[in-house]
DNA sequence: GCATAGTTTCACGCGTTTCTGAAACTAGTT
DNA sequence: AACTAGTTTCAGAAACGCGTGAAACTATGC
């Protein structure tokens, strides 16, 4: 099946990009770079593939289109999409057009802190609200019992402070949380002081 | 199959620990919080059901048997067993002996801050340290690269800087890891000051 | 308005992870 | 030393999450 309209037009594509050779391989540096953020992105409750993807667009000097990523990294087509369009709901991949070409291509968010925060954002309202709602109405569950007799007051009493105490902590993640989410939105340079009183 | 002797010790020691009836039901306040302790768990990258026994031993006024533990979360022996010493293994149960008792105890690490930094400190040399290296060895790859040719030499460029800025990344996580880690482990006292600069 | 290239959606299957149940093991008791 | 109660280990079963491939959909060009 000879397509050579199509050739050309690719080849003058890359050309128009900068006339880059080996335009579409992957390099080593991108596939250990890919692969460690892809294992990293698992123990942060994320997909191995949405890191992966969003590593490629992260390290390419352009917006790349679905196929390239499908090639790279040795995935199916429908697989590229979805991990795509979860990555765009998180806000860390943008699709964007170019003039006069219909293809989709798609570039990673490239401040490391605005997408951060932002999935910072998501995450907490969705994990540590609901752990601190849960906490509180353990705390009332364990309220209504007291009415009746009194049964187990030590077991009662040490359940309280218990759930106190896991309530704090709670509230104390939201507060750290919020701290960064507000203080890299605006300015990532205030992170340095975190070092600040350290041992070594 | 009688068992008087046996249910008359139990009864004992029942009373010895204070006279509390229904000592072996679960309240509603242990399933609401040790639920939702397990699903955070999850998000966390440990097992549900690490959450969901930590929580009850955390919970509890006294060290608890395998078996209260099966009973309360209706789990199959073989599954507390082995919860437990995954539990043990991250340090933050442990189990106890009681005199003249032939049974094993567990109990909760009761140290909020003391568990945490633990497993970050686990976690941190395991994750972070090891994207750190797996950055350095994709610069390193980047590097050897460039001897070829001058190719593609924009896409190496940008490249280079991207990585430059997720090794920054990861190595200000690994000082905030640490600093944390630091504090957490000799005095919980340091964190309100997180608040400072906040904005509302 | 049909044909074509590209993209998205979705039911299914595969590989992993987690739990169960039974057997092996340990230690205290008679 | 045999019995009993309790605990641990392990192989297999169930559950789950993820990716594939095919079919549906979209939009552009002819």
């Amino acid at each position: 099946m000879p397509e050579s309209a199509q050739d050309v037009l690719a080849a003058a594509e890359a050309a128009a990009d900068g006339g880059e050779s080996g335009a579409d391989e992957l390099w080593e540096s991108e596939r250990i770079v890919s692969d460690a953020i892809g294992r990293l992105m698992v123990v942060w409750g994320f997909k191995r593939n949405m890191g992966r993807v969003w590593t490629l667009l992260y390290l390419s000097d352009q917006p790349l289109r679905a196929e390239a990523l499908r090639e790279r990294l040795q995935l199916s087509a429908g697989a590229v999409s979805m991990t795509l369009s979860e990555l765009a709901r998180w806000g860390v991949v943008r699709k964007v057009f170019r003039q006069g070409d219909r293809h989709d291509y798609y570039e990673a968010e490239s401040n490391l802190w605005k997408m951060i925060s932002r999935v910072l954002r998501e995450r907490e309202r969705a994990e540590v609200l609901s752990a601190i709602e849960a906490l509180e109405d353990g705390l009332a569950a364990l309220g209504r019992f007291e009415h009746h007799a009194a049964q187990a007051p030590r077991r009662q009493r040490v359940q309280r402070e218990r759930i106190e105490q896991l309530l704090e902590l709670a509230r104390l993640g939201r507060t750290m949380l919020d701290a960064l989410i507000d203080h890299a939105r605006m300015d990532a340079s205030w992170l340095p002081r975190f070092r600040l009183g350290r041992k070594a």
